[in-house]
RNA sequence: GCCACCGUAGCUCAGAUGGCAGAGCACCUCACUCGUAAUGAGGAUGUCGGCGGUUCGAUUCCGCCCGGUGGCUCCA
């Protein structure tokens, strides 16, 4: 039915207009929008939609491009279609499933009588291609669910049909392209020929809704851009990572390795990495001790009795090793340090005047990993955390949480990252029953964090239903060089072990209280945290962390009693220097230090000798002017105290 | 664990229809004494991931296992 009403264009003008035959894509023009070449979708009052949407009442409209966050993800859903559609016509037979937008591109699980592998991408390529080049426009309809059952069964496409009973609604919309029907929420592009450049990057297998229990689907990924320049970009960008891979970099460099001999997932931290594991554990401590902890140790093993109290027989024992025979009696390595520090706190009545107490311990713990999620340095069996449990009064917490987020940023700053993902994780609102711990302990625990995040004016996700059973937690995922977020830092409540325990203080009225316990890891684990450095850096670290600060090269054997000196003056006021005084090329010397990724070189020749100055090469392959030699040692301590450079 | 791919010298990689396994770099020796990313010559180097099977003969074919990579799932 016809009628006048009017459009807006957000932050822009509006015109009245009639609602006959209006689509987005016609309304949006009548607002002067003529760049629509790169439309990939329509808001219509803040709702995302396709462009062919029928507009029948007054609306605010805003366009959305095809480079635009939105519209990539628009963009890359309809890649999936595509490729959907390509695929079922190079292989008969094949059947459906889902194919969503993902971060960082797009997939489509198939069911397949074999599994796809990397030959088939290239002809999927080429038909997706030639789907493309037709310009084929996205339709949609709208159908009844038992409509839509039918015809999806006609069609042989069991899946679809278990997702629309799963979806129980009346009517389903579903999205057409060329030859290719498809259950879909939508929105999507105009038409295919949008897709200007993609890109299938590799298969894997899937389980049919992530499940391990149904079958297992052939997954493709791919990636795609509005344009060939951005996949360009994109794909040098996966060069760079995988020039920075802390696998490849990290035995290269004679940082560590991971040796079939001892087993997967286990870490020999080699000279090198010792080197900076030392330095990042020197620094920790000492920012510890600032912060008010103190230090405990505790062994690797401990009674099954213990893990019994603690729940973690009950809970965690998939995750860990079997028990060892001890004279007879059962001991399991730990996964976790919180037994023993209880165990500590427990061995005398506490006091309220001693709370808080901190006690932060590097502790090595080995947890079962099912052998397909090992990587690198990133996800392992054996592992140290930066751990701490703080033990204190209710009205103690929020302060204690403030000093964890405080000592937190000012460590990840030290270690050059400035920017975080932070979320709060806390109860389903719906399922209360499955969680330790009565309302008020949660919403006082809830309120300590989300204060604490407020006051330090950090901005953060909130996650529903995210908390673990025994307590709300704050987590926080750094950002490396290349943009990449790491999950490292996690600060979280424990109402469970104080109970399980029955850890006490007396407090002032002379009564036993419980105290509130927070277990906190601020870099995650040593191993994972050193994989991330190795990435942020590309290995080529910061004068402070620096494994070698300086290379001694020497020209001709006639310099060699000079280097010596030098070597031991920097040695002694505890620079980190090696010398080269091979008899080889200098450029020879310096290519070497220079793939070593040693931040100075110091060179010495005659002319060094006779004015006892040294000549510097920095890493990046620029000349420092000649200086003496306790120039260069300022300069270094200097760098070492801001950690910089 | 499951699906796909992969495993040849310390590293990067060739190789053969089943018949004594190769290159470059690194390593060792010698010569060169040299000024900012590779000096030259010579030498040594392997259970061809492991075990079993087929075969006169297996690094090659088959089976099982171990390990790695990308995912699923999970997580510091």
């Amino acid at each position: 039915m016809e009628k006048n009403i009017t459009i807006h264009l957000k932050g822009s003008a509006s015109v009245a207009v009639s609602s006959q035959g209006l689509s987005g894509l016609k309304a949006l023009q009548a607002l002067g929008i003529d760049n629509t070449e790169n439309l990939a979708a329509v808001k219509i009052n803040g709702e995302i939609k396709d462009v062919s949407t029928e507009i029948d009442s007054s609306a605010k409209l805003e366009p959305v491009y095809v480079d635009s966050q939105e519209g990539l993800q628009i963009l890359r859903h309809s890649a999936a279609h595509v490729m959907a559609e390509a695929v079922k016509a190079l292989f008969p037979g094949v059947k459906v499933t889902i194919g969503p937008a993902i971060k960082d591109g797009f997939y489509y699980d198939f069911d397949y009588k074999r599994p796809f592998d990397a030959n088939d991408l290239p002809k999927i390529e080429s038909k997706m291609a030639e789907i493309i080049r037709k310009d084929l426009p996205f339709i949609r309809s709208e159908v009844p669910s038992d409509e839509a059952i039918e015809f999806f069964k006609s069609q042989g496409e069991t899946y679809k049909v278990e997702l629309i009973e799963d979806l129980s609604e009346e009517v389903v919309s579903i999205y057409k392209q060329g030859n290719f029907t498809d259950l879909c929420r939508g929105p999507h592009l105009p038409s295919t020929g949008k897709i200007r450049a993609f890109h299938l990057t590799h298969v894997a297998g899937a389980y049919w809704r992530g499940d391990e229990t149904k079958a297992m689907l052939s997954r493709i990924y791919g990636i795609a851009f509005a344009d060939q320049e951005s996949l360009n970009t994109y794909l040098e960008n996966l060069e760079e990572a995988k020039k920075r891979d802390h696998r490849k970099l990290g035995p290269e460099l004679d940082l560590f390795s991971i040796q079939d001999d001892v087993g997967p997932g286990l870490i020999l931290w080699h000279p090198k990495g010792g080197t900076i594991r030392t330095i990042i554990e020197d620094f920790w401590r000492q920012e510890h001790y600032k912060a008010g902890y103190d230090i405990v140790y505790s062994p690797h093993i401990g009674r099954a009795k213990l893990w019994q109290t603690s729940g973690h027989l009950d809970y965690y024992q998939e995750n860990m090793y079997s028990p060892m025979d001890i004279e007879g009696q059962e001991f399991y390595i730990k996964p976790m340090n919180c037994p023993f520090h209880i165990t500590i706190y427990r061995s005398r009545i506490r006091s309220y005047r001693e709370l808080p107490l901190r006690w932060a311990e590097m502790g090595t713990v080995y947890r079962y990993e099912r052998s397909g999620v090992l990587h690198g340095l990133l996800r392992v069996r054996g592992f140290t955390q930066d751990d701490a449990h703080i033990f204190c009064r209710p009205d103690q917490i929020e302060d204690e949480i403030l000093n964890c987020l405080d000592l937190t940023l000012h460590l990840l700053r030290s270690f050059g990252f400035y920017e975080y993902e932070v979320m709060l994780s806390v109860r389903d609102p719906e399922r209360k029953k499955k969680y330790i711990g009565n309302d008020e302990m949660w919403e006082m625990a809830e309120g300590s964090l989300v204060n604490a995040l407020e006051r330090r004016e950090l901005s953060y996700r909130r996650e529903e239903g995210e908390a673990v059973f025994y307590g709300p937690k704050i987590d926080i995922k750094i950002k490396d060089a290349l943009g990449r977020a790491w999950q490292c830092t996690t600060i979280q409540f424990d109402f469970t072990l104080p109970e399980r325990f029955n850890m006490t203080f007396i407090g002032k009225d002379g009564q036993e209280h419980r105290p509130y316990m927070v277990h906190r890891a601020l870099l995650g684990s040593l191993e994972r945290f050193f994989g991330i450095l190795i990435e942020h850096y590309g290995a080529a670290f910061p004068v402070w962390l620096a494994p070698v600060q300086v290379i001694i090269l020497t020209i001709t054997d006639r310099n060699i009693p000079y280097g010596e000196d030098l070597l031991k003056i920097l040695s002694d006021t505890g620079v980190r220097a090696e010398k080269d005084f091979r008899n080889q090329k200098l450029s020879f010397k310096v290519r070497e230090a220079q793939t070593k990724k040693i931040p100075y070189m110091v060179i010495i020749g005659d002319k060094e000798m006779e004015t006892g100055n040294v000549t510097v090469r920095l890493r990046d392959g620029h000349n420092l002017p000649p200086m003496p030699p306790t120039e260069l040692i300022d300069r270094i301590k200097n760098e070492v105290k801001l950690k910089s450079a």
